[in-house]
DNA sequence: ACCTTGTGCGGGAACGTTCCCGCATCAATA
DNA sequence: TATTGATGCGGGAACGTTCCCGCACAAGGT
């Protein structure tokens, strides 16, 4: 047992990798003193640090990072994991919020050292548990969802939305979307209009809830009828159906409702809006010409999206953006805190949107 | 030191987590007796067996699993990475095709027992160098990309594309591009097209050179003249805007240049529009409308895209998918053959694409 | 009666690192 | 010359697990 094929051989010795203790022997130095070289610590003359250096870069040594993690405790990992369509595994990326949440998240994790692993949601815990996590990232759990509840039993800090709060070791960081679904209807009613409608996901997640919400309260404040319809599944299919329920009268089959007063034909037909759900701008434009009308001279558009595709189209259509890096770096930024300052506070954060007004949600001037 | 605050006790010893020892001796058994019942091997008698594993359950036991993987010698840990646009961080996961890539790769390799941490292009190596990886993933490195050389010096091997084919420790899944593009240009001409323009990017990827080379091959040996158009960088608009140079005539400005014969107007205008570049399917449809074409009537089209937009237009958009499930799937099998049964063979796969035949590249029955 | 075989469990090393010490050595001071 | 203090380096434990052994004891055969 010299250098290749230590414990039990497999068959060819794959790469018998250089240990410290290795590049101890070769220097003629001990293991601690290479480790300190190496690491930047404790009292040593420069030569021999240098040396030990030295002889490490020659041969190739590289540390083995989980003796190091099993040292420190904590493996700086992070699970990531969207909740809400467990049916629809891993599809969630293609929406473009969720695709860019993902990304930012990641990339900033990364710069405060440490690393994202990406979990399809509807994970079992037996897939996740020997990961040494030391937390997990929930973004918009369905309000069934198993996967917080999992995490937070298995002894891990959960950092979600703000429909984990109050839960033991739960951390959460929102966007304020009440103040977002004001600011568009406020942003319409200036522009003239008066009869708005939204269009929003029937699920479970806390934000669409609250868009709900905040519509609602919105329009009694206003005195505005409610116009909403509800949107059964997501995907680019059910969405247009639903703007097309909106704009052409009563409602339809395929899984659409329309609650309370929906949007009626003729001369009370919707002046505007508001499409909450992940749909392609360019698609909710042309479905509203199909229905012959005019964007923005009838019918004003706001999206709330992240589709890129929104700048492009004839007229440009007004978005509402969530700023998903923004969000990924408050998060970030809190659960570094709450790790490693031992942060004991379950407080939240509330991340502000930005509406990004284009030529489909401005009057014209005649 | 009994139980709470261990090593440097921190202020308030947030959880002294219970060891396999802690188990052991409440359970009054040995260490190896407790861990051999957990993990269901050795000789263990019914009683002692479930005995350990009521203890350990009461004792809400965890494994530590850095622990673990030091003793197993792999951390089953995967880094992913998309290469080029390293100037654009992280935006590459609103692309739908990596997006899907992405997503598949994770759900895949968590049901083979590996955990992909999501590492965006650009990531320093001082980033990464504290993950135990026991891979790497490279999806579209660019031919300059510093990343492989990095991963592979630091003596981890590379899974990437047809590009670092060779190279010592690296291996390879690719999509049969150069049958896909043939076989577009097929059902062009199958369909009377005899004026294809294929608009690509200008980018240094292995992929858009092989299309690019599949496709001056076909045309060659068709006898058909070779019409393309580059584009200079990534995004809707600038795509859109090569789509209407194809469209229009001749080169313009903006970055996008016209390699040998540009598409002429008139009676020279092209019938067949094959879009490699990664744009919305709306929006290429809408350009082509607004420069006069009838799509299919005037103008074939097909897309190399995996947006689901594609079967919501007016008339649906024709595609060819890459099918990134499939080539997620090949590549972690790949990968925990050449992991697991140190399979020393450097060779790939090439995987097949498919063309999902719609109204946009179908000529009328007249 | 002894030797063999098998079963049930535990001791201890190993994985590769970091870090707390302790032991030399040497300069500076009394 | 003896005492202190600082400096430079190494020994060894610890992190928490798995797994190779070895030991004790019981049962079966001669």
């Amino acid at each position: 047992m010299t250098s290749g094929s230590r414990h039990g051989g497999q068959h060819s010795a794959p790469t018998p990798r250089v240990r410290l203790v290795d590049v101890a022997r070769e220097a003629g130095l001990s293991k601690t003193t290479v480790s300190a070289a190496l690491n930047d610590t404790g009292r040593l003359s420069p030569a021999v640090r240098e040396k030990a250096r030295e002889t490490a870069r020659r041969m190739g040594y590289r540390p083995n990072v989980t003796a190091r993690q099993l040292r420190a405790g904590r493996a700086k990992l992070i699970g990531y994991v969207v909740g809400e369509a467990a049916d629809a595994p891993s599809v969630f990326l293609e929406s473009p919020y969720f695709a860019r949440l993902t990304g930012a998240t990641a990339a900033t994790a990364l710069r405060r050292g440490y690393a994202l692993v990406l979990l399809p949601s509807g994970s079992l815990q037996s897939e996740w548990a020997d990961l040494p996590l030391d937390a997990v990232v929930v973004t918009d759990p369905g309000a069934d969802d198993r996967i917080v509840d999992d995490v937070l039993a298995a002894g891990i800090p959960v950092f979600s939305d703000r429909s984990v709060e109050g839960r033991q070791g739960a951390h959460w960081v929102d966007v304020d979307i009440d103040s977002a679904v004001r600011s568009v209807l406020d942003h319409f009613r200036d522009q003239g209009a008066r009869r708005p409608v939204l269009v929003v996901p029937d699920s479970t997640t806390r934000f669409h809830a609250e868009v709900f919400a905040a519509h609602r309260g919105w329009c009694a404040e206003h005195g505005l009828q409610e116009r909403v319809v509800r949107v059964g599944e997501p995907g680019n299919g059910p969405v247009v159906r639903a703007v097309e329920t909106a704009l052409a009268g009563g409602p339809e089959a395929d899984g659409e409702t329309v609650a309370d007063g929906g949007p009626a034909a003729g001369a009370d037909r919707p002046d505007a809006l508001l499409v909450v759900a992940e749909a392609s701008p360019p698609l909710v434009l042309e479905a509203a010409r199909r229905h012959g009308y005019d964007v923005p001279g009838d019918l004003l558009l706001v999206c709330v999206s992240e589709d890129a595709t929104a700048e492009h189209t004839e007229p440009p259509v007004t978005t509402l953006t969530l700023r998903p890096e923004a969000i990924a770096e408050a998060g970030i930024d809190h659960l570094v805190k709450v790790l490693e300052h031992g942060s004991r506070e379950p407080s939240g954060t509330l991340v502000p949107t930005r509406l990004d007004v284009r030529a489909s949600s401005v009057r014209k001037h005649d």
